[in-house]
RNA sequence: CGCGGGGUGGAGCAGUUGGCAGCUCGUUGGGCUCAUAACCCAAAGGUCGUAAGUUCGAGUCUUACCCCCGCAA
């Protein structure tokens, strides 16, 4: 089929890769406009204009899309079967969604109706679901609200990180993807409605990844650890500083520990480790990072840096 | 020229106004112990990122360069 695809980072990376494999005739790769990113502010390409490059496929990356008419009619020209859109990080306009003579598609992740939106993969840990999935569905205007196609559930081990599962569903993505892509050719890929109970998975912000001693328990506060690996990890503050914490487990605590406050160091040193008291469960930090530091395993970071018993993390 | 931190034994760090290079841990050997990742004793291991400069003397001050990291996205 001849395919327009749309995505920016590395998750929709595989999903091109997977579809430039399936041979599909690729007429145009739109990706988010480069930006400047790391140390020196230097202008990376997108993961997905990268491998657009390797391949020779003709790049488009318009600042925005919504009123640009050149652009739409670019479009327009190149008579796309389908548009794929995996991850793009712009909302398509009605008249670009209505070019494709067989729609638009795109790969979601997560089993909708649940977490329509930008953070499927984050929110699933945080809430500390056991699934999740990934879900392909014909676009309309309403945010990852489309009829849906195809569907795989896959399940989310007890310790994994954002980083892990969206490398996982990045793969079943693309999988999907493909399927998708051979039963709307063949004509027998189903259109199935939503319905009305959804939930939404918005854009994490900012003073999420601050951990809230007094209102969140040693569960939920691992699944925030865990949702926010590697993205932006999950800080507190001790004597001032910014300490990050990047793995943690959850262990029982004695009727004593019990009645510390939240927050509280309860034991720290270099044979055994970190352990902080939560509410319903005592925090054993395994990996962590310190202001201007990068992360670092629990016992080298003590070695060099002590962290005294009875000492409070907090704001 | 976005802002900032840093390069010191294998690891993580300290090193005060320039004056013998240290700490915690690891490693090796020995001891104690029913036993141990515990405890005790001993040892090995560093051209202090590179080059030049100031000085009687530089890890420490000056200059240039290399490398690493954090924030921000």
């Amino acid at each position: 089929m001849k395919i327009i695809f749309m995505g920016t980072p590395d998750f929709a990376k595989k999903s091109l890769e997977a579809i430039y494999n399936a041979k599909h005739e690729i007429l145009g790769v739109v990706t988010n406009v480069d930006k400047p990113k790391g140390r020196g502010m230097k202008t990376i390409p997108t993961p997905v204009k990268e491998f657009a490059i390797e391949k020779k496929l003709k790049i488009y990356q318009p600042e925005k899309i919504k009123n640009n008419i050149e652009f739409i009619e670019e479009i327009k020209k190149l008579k796309p079967d389908v548009i794929c859109v995996v991850a793009y990080g712009k909302i398509l306009p009605k008249e670009i969604l209505e070019i494709p003579r067989l729609g638009c598609i795109n790969v979601h992740g997560s089993l909708l109706p649940q977490y329509r939106g930008a953070a499927p993969i984050q929110w699933s840990i945080i809430n500390g679901d056991k699934k999740t999935g990934i879900t392909t569905m014909y676009m309309d205007i309403g945010m990852d609200t489309g009829d849906m196609i195809l569907k795989e559930e896959v399940e989310i081990g007890e310790n994994e990180t954002t980083g892990e599962l969206w490398e996982k569903l990045s793969k079943i993505g693309a999988k999907l993807l493909v399927e998708t892509l051979e039963k709307i050719e063949n004509g027998t890929a189903p259109r199935v409605p939503q319905g009305n109970e959804f939930s939404l998975a918005p854009m994490l912000d900012k003073e999420i990844s601050k951990i809230d001693w007094n209102n969140k328990n040693a569960n939920e506060i691992k699944n925030l650890v865990r949702g926010l690996n590697p993205i932006m990890g999950t800080y507190s503050f001790l004597n001032g500083k910014k300490i990050k914490f990047w793995k943690v487990e959850v262990i029982n605590q004695t009727d004593k520990e019990e009645k510390e406050k939240n927050g509280t160091v309860l034991k720290s040193n270099t044979k055994e480790g970190l352990y902080i008291k939560a509410k319903g469960g005592t925090i054993k930090v395994l990996e962590i990072q310190a202001e201007n530091s990068k992360k670092m395993n629990i016992l080298d970071f003590l070695r060099g840096n002590e962290i005294k018993e009875g000492s409070q993390f907090g704001n």
